[in-house]
DNA sequence: TTTGAAACAAACCAACG
DNA sequence: CGTTGGTTTGTTTCAAA
């Protein structure tokens, strides 16, 4: 992970479906090399794919959403297939799962609070194993589109910070 | 948005390289029509650009986290800014402005939990308009690719959902 | 590794069914 | 909306540096 492919990488994340010339000019290598470092990158597993991203109020789907869940038994197998069933459900956004009092936070978009209401009571609240849903309204949600490494970290009190 | 409009969407998320020849014979097109659907729906906002996705882990940031802010004041202008300051930092991933207790939920990758304890205590805690902050671990975190308008609601009970 | 240049493939466009 | 054919543009390969 050398300046180029990071130059690279900066620049797939932020348009994807840039050409491959324009990609090399931007980076200031030969379009082979670009290509061949796309690939290295793909290879190796940086990046994982390329993808379309969509707006969600443009498909109906402006009312956001995080519910958290607690879930018993508090089992591996329990959480796990918990947090498959949740993502597997088109209202789901994503799907952490979380340390504290609760196992899974839930984020999901949907048409209005009504249908939130709907989803929240008829679908989840019915299930035995969770115990506990709570539902917070997301006003905004706003994601960076550049991931990068990080920079070495640097502490404040002069103290080497641990990686 | 046909069913046509939807099959392009569901590939695009999933592939967003693959040539419009493949577009149009996966969806059962001419690749002449998928082109033109395709910029419909990217002219309409629904698609609103093309990205590379990446995997944090292997760009040694394998730990995840999920910070809890309470801001104060709690104006408009102190939470955007909030908002928009901590989307700017290389840890986030995702920015939640919420209901409830809280005011933002912020979502950072970064390399190790000391690396967490920095970010948290030296760069975080120390402001005073961010009057609690609280930090959960992420154990795992699932996205769905693909994002679909909602079939229509249906309540258990028989009643209309609303929309 | 990187590169330039040739060979290949895809996208694009317009005209027509 | 689909097809066709011609043109442009982009991708891929590969031998040489």
């Amino acid at each position: 992970m050398d300046a180029v492919d990071q130059a690279i990488l900066r620049r797939l994340q932020r348009d994807g479906r840039q050409t491959n010339r324009d990609l090399a000019d931007a980076v200031g290598i030969a379009p082979s090399t670009a290509l061949e470092r796309t690939r290295a990158l793909r290879a190796r597993g940086v990046i994982t794919g390329f993808h379309a991203a969509v707006d969600l109020e443009r498909l109906d789907r402006g009312v956001q959403a995080l519910i958290s869940i607690r879930i018993r038994p508090q089992s591996r197998e329990a959480i796990e297939s918990s947090r498959d069933s949740m993502a597997a459900m088109p209202e789901t956004v994503g799907v952490f799962v979380v340390t504290g009092n609760e196992d899974l936070l839930v984020h999901v978009a949907v048409p209005s609070t009504a249908y939130l209401r709907d989803f929240v009571l008829d679908r989840l609240a019915r299930r035995k194993e969770y115990v506990d849903v709570r539902t917070t309204v997301v006003y905004d949600y706003v994601q960076p589109v550049e991931q990068a490494e990080l920079p070495a970290a640097e502490r404040r009190d002069g103290r080497t910070s641990y990686r």
